[in-house]
DNA sequence: TAAATCACG
DNA sequence: GACGTACGTGATTTAT
C-alpha cells in the first residue's frame, strides 16, 4: 500500500481510471509483427494538443519548439514500440476544403494560431522528414479525410489500423481492424471509449455530432440539443434520418419543434462531420512501408533543434543496433555513488524542466547505511530533497512504514526498503513464509537517525505530493519534518476546481508522462498484496518513480506561484496547515465501542418492527430499501397516486415525495420514512464506524482531503466525521458515543452565520453589515428589512421565510428553489426574492460583476485570493450554464468561508502552545466548527482563547463571532 | 460501476 | 421562450 493512495489522491486515480479502460505502459498492442500494420499519425491534430500540454520551451536561438519536441518523442515511442510497423504522418493541406464549398461557416470562428505556434508548423514537417517517415497532405482536404480514405484502404487490403490521434471527429472512424492512440496520453481509444465520449457507437457518432454539432469547428448543429440528448434520441430511433422522418413523435414539444425546425440544418451538420473516405490518395498505399531510419540524418535534426536529450536516447538505440562502435559499453547507467549531483540535463529545458521521458531514469535501491549517507550530502548539496513513503495501510496512523524514496534532482531518486518480506509469497501461495528469507534492509531506527537532521534542517526543502500523509509517519518516527513544499497543493492553489490533483493525472498533464500504477505493481481485488510484498525491483521503479515525479512535478508547478500570484494563498492558507492537519489525523477522536454496540442492536430491533409493519401495509413482503420495489408498491399496486418517474423511468421515492404521501394521511410513507432514517443510521454510523475504532487506542482516525473541495474546504473521509448526525434527537444519539478521554473534555468553538455575515462584507450590503454590527437576529432583521414587518411584531412563520431566503442568497437563488424549500408557489417566491434585491440592492450588483468576472477569467476568487475555476461557465445549454453561475456566486462566500477557517486552524496551534496549553488537541474541523480534546481544568480557558483566535482570524468590516460548548461528549460540547 | 438516497455544513 | 433548478461534500445501498 502506498502514501499516495489518500482521500485525494484515489479520488484522482480513480478519475483517471474512469477515463482508461486498460492501463497500459506500451501503446495498445501491436498488430501482427509482420509489417504489414499500419499508423496514421494526425500531425496536424497534434501540434496543437502538443502546443497546449506542454510548457513553452525555446531553441537557443529562440523559436518556440515545444510542439516539436513533443512530437518528436512521440514518435520516438512509437517507433521503438512497433518496430514492424509503417507509420505515415498525415496534414491538412490549406484552411478551405470542400466543406466550406456548401457550408461556408465552416471553421469560420477558428482564431489564427498562436504566434509561438506559427514557426513550429514548418519544423513538424521537417521532424518528420528528418524520421523517414511519409507526409500525406492534399489540397482541398483535411487530414481526417486522407486519414480515413487511407484507412478504408488499409482495412479492404487486409491491414490493421491505428489513428495516431485524440481528436473526437476521428472516432466515428473506430471499427474492426481500426483503432486509435491518444498519443499524449499513450492511452488506446476503442469502441468503448467512443461510447464513453458519445454516448454510442461508433458508426452512429456522425449521427449524434450532426445533431450536439461542435462549436469549435462551426458545426451548427440543432439548438438545444448536447452530446447526452442526441446519444439518447439516436439510440431511441436508429440514425439521424429515422429521427428526423419520426420528429413528430417526439414528446417534449420544445425539442420536437426543434427537430423539426432545423432538421435541414442538421443534415447539413452530418455533412460536414462525415469525414470523406474516397479522396484521391497522394500516395499509393503500397508506399506506406516499413523504412529504415537514417539516423544521422535524425540526429542532425535533433541537435539542431536543441534536445540534447532525446540525441543521447537515439544514439544508445544506434549502439543498440550495432549501427555506430560503442567505446564506453552501453550497460544501463548506474545508480550514482558520488556525492557531487550530476547537472541536470537542461539542454532542451530553459524556464521550464523537460517532460521526464526526456531524462535518464537513475534509480538506486539502497540498503547499507554508506549508500544513504550518499544520498544525506547529495540532499545537503541541493537544499532539495523529494521525500515518498511506502506503506502497508491507508491509515497512517497504524500503519507500518514499508520503505521511504527519495530524490535530489530529476531522475535521480533511491529507495530504501525499511520492513519488506519475502517477496511475492502471500500472493502467490507456492513460497512459504517461514523458509523465504526477508531482502536485507537497514533497520528503521538507523535509517531514522542518519535522515533526523536533514529532514528537520530548516535550509533543506523537503517536498512531497500529499505530504501530510509522510508527515504523520515520520512524526511517529520520533521525526518532525519542516519546512515542506507540496506539490499536490501547489496544483490545488493554482488551478482548484479545473482537475483532480494525484501524482498520477498531474504527472500525465504537466509531465506528458504516465507513472508506474500502483495497480501494477500491488495488483487488484482478489490478488492484491500488500507493499511490504512487492519485489525489491519493482518496489525501487514504482517508489522512486514517485519521489522523482514529485520533484519534477514541484519545479513545474512552483514557479508559476509567483507567475500566477498565488504564492501568499499558498504559504498561508495551505502549506501551514500539513503538520496541523496530520496531527489531528494522527489524534484521532475517541468513540464509545459499547454504546455504538447497543444504538445498534436497538436499531435493530426497531427496523424489524418497522418492516412488519410496512409489509402488512403493503399486503405483501418486499425490500424496503429497494427504491425500485418500493416504487411499484406505493404506486402500481396501492395506486398512491400516480408517481413521479424520473430520468430512468423509476418512481421516485426520495423523502419530499414520501412526506407528501404521509401528509395526505398514508401510514406507509411515514413508516417508511422512519425506517429509512433508521436504516441510514444503523448502516453508516453505528455499523461502519464501529469497524473503523482502532483496538487499544478505541480511537477513530478520519482523513482530512486537502485538495478536493472546489471552494478551498476540507473534506472528510475514511469515515466522513463531518457527517454525524445532529439535526434529529435520533441522530444525536451517535453523536453521544463521540467522547472526551477519561479525566478531558470536549471543546466545540463554531462561527456564528460566518456565511451570511460574508455576505454582507463582501457585496458590501449596508443594511446587513449595520445589522451585524448591531449584534441583531439577522433572520428576524431581514425578515423586517424585506417584509416590512417591525421587530418587535415579528413571527416565526415570517422570520422562517426570512431564513429560507438568506440561505437561499448563499446557494444562488432561484424562485423554483426557494418556493420548492418553503413550499409555496414558485411565483411567491421570486416576489421574495425580488423585494430582497430591492431591499439590498449591492447584492445584484456584486453578484452580476462576480458572474461577469468568472466568465472573463473562468475562475472566480475569494477574499483572501484563492481561486475557484468554474468550467462550466460557457456552457452552451442555459440549464447548466445557470448552474454555473450559482457556483460563481456561491464559491467566493463558501471559499473564504473555509480561507478564514484554515487561517484560524494555522494559528490556533501556537497560540494554544504560547499559553502553556500544550495538552489541548485539536481533533476535527467540520467547516465552520473546531473540536478540541482537553484536560478537564483547563476547558474553560483554552475555549476562550480558541474563540479569540477564531473571530481574530479576519479582520473586516462585519464582526466575526464564535461560540463555544463544553462537554463530555460532541452532543453536549455542541 | 452508476444511480438513488441521505447524513453534514 | 425553454431549460431544469438552490451551494459544497462522502457513504451505503440496490440495481445493472
Amino acid at each position: 500500500m502506498s502514501d499516495e493512495k489518500t482521500a485525494d489522491e484515489k479520488t484522482a486515480d480513480e478519475k483517471t481510471a474512469d477515463q482508461t479502460t486498460e492501463a497500459t505502459d506500451t501503446p495498445a498492442p501491436a498488430p501482427a509483427g509482420d509489417g504489414s500494420g499500419l499508423y496514421l499519425v494526425d500531425g496536424s491534430g497534434f501540434i496543437f494538443r502538443a502546443f497546449h500540454a506542454l510548457p513553452m520551451l525555446n531553441r537557443p536561438d529562440g523559436t518556440p519548439v515545444n510542439a516539436v519536441l513533443g512530437f518528436s518523442n512521440m514518435l520516438l515511442k512509437l517507433l521503438a514500440d512497433l518496430k514492424a510497423s509503417a507509420v505515415a504522418v498525415v496534414f491538412d493541406s490549406k484552411r478551405l476544403n470542400f466543406r466550406n464549398d456548401f457550408y461556408p461557416d465552416y471553421k469560420a470562428h477558428r482564431p489564427e494560431p498562436p504566434e509561438e505556434l506559427k514557426p513550429q508548423f514548418a519544423l513538424i514537417r521537417e521532424a518528420t522528414e528528418a524520421f523517414c517517415l511519409p507526409c500525406l497532405e492534399l489540397e482541398g482536404y483535411e487530414a481526417d479525410d486522407l486519414i480515413a480514405t487511407y484507412a478504408r484502404l488499409a482495412v479492404e487490403a487486409g491491414r490493421e489500423v491505428t489513428i495516431v490521434s485524440s481528436d473526437k471527429d476521428m472516432m466515428q472512424l473506430v471499427r474492426p481492424g481500426v483503432r486509435m492512440l491518444d498519443p499524449l496520453k499513450n492511452k488506446p481509444i476503442g469502441p468503448d471509449e467512443v461510447f464513453e465520449k458519445f454516448g454510442v457507437a461508433p458508426d452512429k457518432v456522425v449521427d449524434v455530432q450532426a445533431l450536439a454539432g461542435d462549436s469549435v469547428d462551426n458545426v451548427p448543429g440543432v439548438p438545444g440539443i448536447g452530446v447526452k440528448t442526441a446519444a439518447q434520441l439516436i439510440t431511441e430511433y436508429g440514425d439521424l434520418e429515422s429521427l428526423l422522418a419520426r420528429a413528430g413523435e417526439i414528446k417534449q414539444p420544445a425539442r420536437r419543434q426543434k427537430l423539426i425546425d432545423y432538421a435541414e440544418q442538421a443534415r447539413i451538420s452530418r455533412r460536414l462531420v462525415l469525414l470523406d473516405d474516397h479522396a484521391p490518395p497522394p500516395k499509393p498505399l503500397e508506399e506506406l512501408r516499413v523504412r529504415e531510419p537514417d539516423h544521422q540524418k535524425l540526429i542532425d535534426f535533433l541537435k539542431a533543434q536543441g534536445f540534447r536529450t532525446i540525441v543521447g536516447r537515439v544514439e544508445a538505440e544506434m549502439r543498440k543496433d550495432g549501427t555506430i562502435a560503442d567505446g564506453a559499453g552501453a550497460s544501463p547507467a548506474p545508480a550514482p555513488t558520488t556525492a557531487t549531483p550530476t547537472p541536470a540535463p537542461a539542454g532542451e529545458a530553459r524556464s521550464r524542466p523537460a517532460p521526464p521521458t526526456d531524462v535518464e531514469k537513475r534509480y538506486e535501491l539502497v540498503q547499507d547505511l554508506g549508500a544513504l549517507a550518499a544520498w544525506v550530502e547529495r540532499a545537503r548539496a541541493t537544499g532539495i530533497l523529494a521525500v515518498d513513503t511506502e506503506t502497508d495501510s491507508l491509515t497512517p496512523a497504524t500503519a507500518t512504514l514499508v520503505g521511504i524514496s527519495l530524490a535530489t534532482e530529476p531522475g535521480l531518486a533511491c529507495y530504501i526498503p525499511l520492513a519488506h518480506k519475502a517477496a511475492g509469497a502471500a500472493a502467490a501461495g507456492e513460497l512459504s513464509f517461514d523458509t523465504a528469507e526477508a531482502p536485507p534492509q537497514i533497520p528503521v531506527a538507523d535509517v531514522m537517525a542518519a535522515l533526523k537532521d536533514v529532514l528537520e534542517d530548516p535550509s533543506v526543502l523537503k517536498i512531497g505530493h500529499n505530504f501530510k500523509f509522510d508527515h504523520q509517519l515520520f512524526a511517529r518516527h520520533g521525526v518532525r519534518v519542516a519546512p515542506v513544499d507540496d506539490s499536490m497543493l501547489i496544483s490545488y492553489v493554482l488551478e482548484g476546481g479545473a482537475h483532480g490533483h494525484g501524482m498520477d493525472e498531474l504527472a500525465e498533464l504537466h509531465l506528458a508522462y504516465r507513472p508506474i500504477s500502483y495497480a501494477e505493481v500491488c495488483g487488484t481485488g482478489k490478488a492484491k498484496i500488500t507493499f511490504d510484498r512487492v519485489p525489491l525491483d519493482k518496489a525501487l521503479a514504482y517508489a522512486a518513480e514517485d519521489a522523482d515525479i514529485t520533484l519534477r512535478l514541484w519545479r513545474v508547478l512552483k514557479p508559476r506561484l509567483v507567475d500566477d500570484r498565488m504564492v501568499t494563498v499558498y504559504e498561508t492558507l495551505e502549506r501551514p496547515l500539513v503538520p496541523v492537519i496530520a496531527d489531528m489525523e494522527s489524534c484521532g477522536i475517541r468513540v464509545d465501542r459499547a454504546a455504538l454496540a447497543r444504538l445498534s442492536q436497538d436499531l435493530a430491533i426497531r427496523l424489524a418492527e418497522i418492516e412488519t409493519e410496512v409489509h402488512k401495509l403493503a399486503n405483501r413482503s418486499f425490500n424496503i430499501g429497494s427504491p425500485k420495489q418500493l416504487g411499484e408498491i406505493l404506486f402500481d399496486e396501492l395506486k398512491l397516486g400516480t408517481g413521479k418517474k424520473g430520468k430512468t423511468g423509476a418512481y421516485s421515492t426520495d423523502s419530499s415525495v414520501l412526506e407528501e404521501l404521509a401528509e395526505q394521511g398514508h401510514t406507509i410513507a411515514q413508516r417508511v420514512l422512519d425506517w429509512r432514517q433508521l436504516a441510514k443510521l444503523k448502516s453508516t454510523y453505528t455499523d461502519a464506524l464501529q469497524a473503523q475504532i482502532v483496538e487499544g487506542t478505541e480511537r477513530v482516525h478520519t482523513a482530512f482531503a486537502m485538495a478536493v473541495t472546489n471552494t478551498g474546504r476540507l473534506s472528510s473521509t475514511d469515515p466522513n466525521l463531518q457527517n454525524i448526525p445532529v439535526r434529529t434527537e435520533e441522530g444525536r444519539k451517535i453523536r453521544r458515543a463521540f467522547v472526551a478521554a477519561p479525566g478531558h473534555k470536549l471543546i466545540s468553538v463554531d462561527y456564528s452565520q460566518i456565511e451570511l455575515r460574508l455576505v454582507a462584507e463582501m457585496a458590501n450590503i449596508a443594511a446587513l453589515k449595520q445589522a451585524f454590527q448591531d449584534g441583531i437576529d439577522i433572520h428576524a432583521a431581514t425578515a423586517s428589512q424585506v417584509f416590512g414587518v417591525p421587530l418587535d411584531q415579528m413571527t416565526s412563520e415570517i422570520r422562517r421565510k426570512a431564513k429560507a431566503i438568506n440561505f437561499g442568497i448563499i446557494y444562488g437563488i432561484s424562485g423554483f428553489g426557494l418556493g420548492r424549500q418553503l413550499g409555496i408557489m414558485p411565483g411567491e417566491a421570486n416576489a421574495f426574492i425580488k423585494a430582497y434585491f430591492e431591499r439590498f440592492h449591492e447584492l445584484k450588483v456584486w453578484m452580476e460583476a462576480t458572474k461577469a468576472f468568472a466568465r472573463q477569467h473562468g475562475h472566480v476568487v475569494t477574499l483572501f485570493g484563492r481561486r475557484c475555476y468554474i468550467p462550466g461557465i460557457h456552457e452552451k445549454n442555459a440549464a447548466r450554464r445557470a448552474f454555473a453561475e450559482r457556483q460563481a456566486t456561491n464559491a467566493p462566500i463558501q471559499g473564504t468561508a473555509a480561507d478564514i477557517m484554515k487561517r484560524a486552524m494555522a494559528r490556533v496551534p501556537a497560540a494554544l502552545k504560547d499559553a502553556g496549553f500544550d495538552d489541548v488537541r485539536m481533533l476535527l474541523q467540520v467547516h465552520d466548527e473546531l473540536l478540541f480534546e482537553v484536560p478537564e481544568a483547563k476547558a474553560e480557558a483554552a475555549a476562550k482563547l480558541v474563540r479569540e483566535v477564531m473571530e481574530g482570524a479576519a479582520t473586516l468590516g462585519v464582526p466575526l463571532v464564535a461560540e463555544a460548548g463544553i462537554g463530555d461528549n460532541w452532543d453536549e460540547a455542541h
